[in-house]
RNA sequence: GCGCCUGUAGCUCAGGGGAUAGAGCAUCGGACUUCUAAUCCGAGUGCCGCAGGUUCGAUUCCUGCCAGGCGCACCA
């Protein structure tokens, strides 16, 4: 249990008892007590910790809500961990608390070091999360870069909170996309040879296709001497597993590695989609029109229902993702996340309704749509044209602004908003580009430790110095945020809000560079020094902590 | 037409049933003989899109409307 959690919980009991006391001498006539609200005002002025109960109470006390307050305050029983209590505002009571709960802060940090804010909250639940899932015939888009951020330090906040994660890329190597992309590298292949020869209608006039062909020209030859059907299948399989090592090594260098690239092809090869199709069908949820075979799903709220198998006798998109999605559960998972573009915001109800048809609940697969990125160039929107081959990639992105500044900068805003991504700010190395403010923190104090070395100066531990003698304002601020770490990693982690985490990091930042301009620690004497040397290696501690449930490197120096 | 997301300071965005609505940038003014000035300190800025409703209290929740972005295939 965190510190916070602790003081709250001891001051509910507290009040609790207050109250309790208060109906006993009659001042207080409530039927139950209602539940106590408890919050770290964003005011410093106005305490540790403040509650509202006196202005839920208020009505059914039948008495004004500060007179509630001050009753309660009356019959509070201050132990030595509350320092001063007051009625404010409309009838807010704040409380003040000895300091002792931040001293203990500091020393669990320096005690349970990068672990520090890590529980076991969700120990029971085996969550697969899928995300990206890009198809496998070419480059990844920003969006793709922005769910590839967003996944990965979800991941990551859920392992910190003690969920059992999966996470997967759904390789879509099956589909029509894969197709015209085949007859597209089929086409430059024998172009090779033959300049004459055809190139589809619909097929992707990139260069990389070209660039894959000569490629393929090398290494197999022998493909000139194919059917065109084996050709075509071999540039299906070839091609496609290309491209995902190309994703996959993109991926890697942006800090992002899956446990599990699953290939829909394999589904097929199991026949999986068949297994579905006939488990649907022995609930009953199929049936057959227009000489195509429906999954039922307007049963389950879906807008229509949704066509499995069609009349050609192909299979539908959905049918695969049906095959998988078991596939999943059958693997022992009991929470299906998916990250989604806003594209696929229309495809949720589908594949609710598949669970819910196969026999689980609707909340087992839950889905997080994110919204679009706008590249801003100055000032400008940066137009994308794939026909005109005018497409920044995420390999491009990640190449122009590094890993950490795409990284940052897309978990920088909540998952639902539209994102303007400023290209100029990302590259810049000043104070305005909130990644080199987070990362500077962490190489000042890695420096104040490095020259204490350097001076003979070495770091104490936590329980070896007075850490009573941390009481400037700035100290008192930097360590009230580190208290609050593990309650916003479990936030994070359960309202699945990445941003929270950035935002932390920035706070924290913020306090420590605020803290070092007003608080020397090296030329101090020798107590408060190591006092303030704990402080800071606890701040270094943390911002290690966050940075890596980004994905952004800690660097030593600047 | 139906659905999803968004609408908060000049700009980019947080926040969220409660106490004077926040941050960064931009603007203006200060701070380096001292551990990295890639920093800090100070100043101004708001019909929280509009209109109703619920509530002791709404910018926050509900409904309707307006505006912007995006979806609505036997494509993926």
């Amino acid at each position: 249990m965190s510190v916070v959690v602790m003081q709250k919980e001891q001051l509910r009991s507290v009040i609790e008892a207050a109250i309790r006391a208060a109906q006993r001498s009659g001042e207080l006539e409530l039927s139950t007590v209602p539940e106590i609200g408890l919050e770290a005002p964003r005011d410093a002025g106005h305490g540790d910790f403040a509650s509202n109960i006196a202005l839920v109470a208020a009505k059914m006390a039948r008495k004004p809500s500060r007179e509630v307050a001050q009753i309660i305050v009356d019959h509070l029983t201050l132990g030595e961990f509350i320092q001063d209590v007051e009625v404010a505002g409309p009838g807010f009571i704040n409380f003040f608390l000895s300091k002792q709960w931040l001293n203990d802060t500091v020393r669990i940090i320096d005690q349970q070091g990068e672990s520090y804010g890590d529980s076991q909250l969700g120990s029971d639940q085996k969550i697969l999360l899928e995300f990206v899932s890009a198809n496998p015939v070419g480059p990844m888009n920003v969006v793709n870069a922005r769910a590839a951020a967003v996944g990965d330090t979800l991941a990551r906040l859920f392992r910190a909170v003690g969920y059992t994660v999966g996470t997967e890329f759904y390789v879509n190597d099956a589909g029509n996309q894969a197709d015209v992309f085949a007859r597209s590298l089929e086409a430059r292949f024998q172009q090779l040879s033959d300049p004459d020869y055809p190139f589809p209608e619909d097929g992707y006039p990139a260069a990389y296709v070209g660039d894959l062909a000569l490629r393929l020209k090398e290494t197999h030859p022998e493909l000139a001497e194919m059917s065109l059907e084996d050709r075509l299948a071999f540039c299906k399989r070839w091609g496609t597993d290309q491209m995902v090592e190309m994703q996959r090594n993109d991926l890697r260098n942006y800090g992002v590695e899956f446990d599990l690239w699953f290939r829909e092809r394999d589904l097929h090869a199991a026949g999986a989609l068949e297994k579905s199709i006939a488990n649907l069908k022995k609930r009953g949820m199929i049936f057959e029109a227009e000489d195509a075979l429906w999954f039922r799903s307007t049963e389950f709220d879906d807008d229509k229902d949704r066509v499995l198998v069609k009349s050609d006798g192909s299979y539908t998109y959905v049918t695969a993702d049906i095959a998988y999605h078991q596939d999943k559960l059958q693997r022992g998972y009991t929470k299906l996340i998916n990250i989604w573009g806003p594209d696929h915001h229309g495809y949720i109800g589908r594949m609710q309704a598949a669970i819910q048809a196969l026999g689980y609940s609707k909340d087992t697969l839950e889905v997080l749509i994110l919204q679009y990125v706008a590249l801003m160039r100055h000032g400008q929107q940066v137009k994308m044209s794939k026909r005109a081959g005018e497409f920044i990639t995420m390999q491009d992105l990640v190449e122009e602004v590094g890993k950490d500044a795409a990284r940052f900068f897309f978990l920088n805003r909540s998952p639902e908003s539209h994102l303007d991504f400023d290209l100029d700010l990302a590259v810049q190395q000043s104070n305005e580009n909130p990644v080199f403010y987070v990362q500077y923190a962490h190489a000042r104090i890695s420096s104040i430790l490095r020259q204490g070395q350097e001076m003979g100066v070495f770091l104490p531990r936590a329980d070896q110095v007075d850490l009573d003698l941390l009481v400037h304002e700035s100290e008192v601020a930097l360590m009230k945020q580190l208290a609050t770490l593990p309650d916003e990693i479990v936030a994070a982690a359960l309202q699945r809000e990445p941003h929270r985490i950035t935002r932390y990091a920035l706070d924290l930042a913020s306090l420590f560079h605020s803290f070092y301009t007003h608080c020397h620690i090296l030329g101090e004497k020798e107590e408060l020094r190591n006092a303030r040397l704990v402080l800071a290696a606890s701040v270094r501690t943390v911002l290690r902590k966050v940075l890596g449930l980004l994905g952004v490197d800690a660097p030593e120096q600047m």
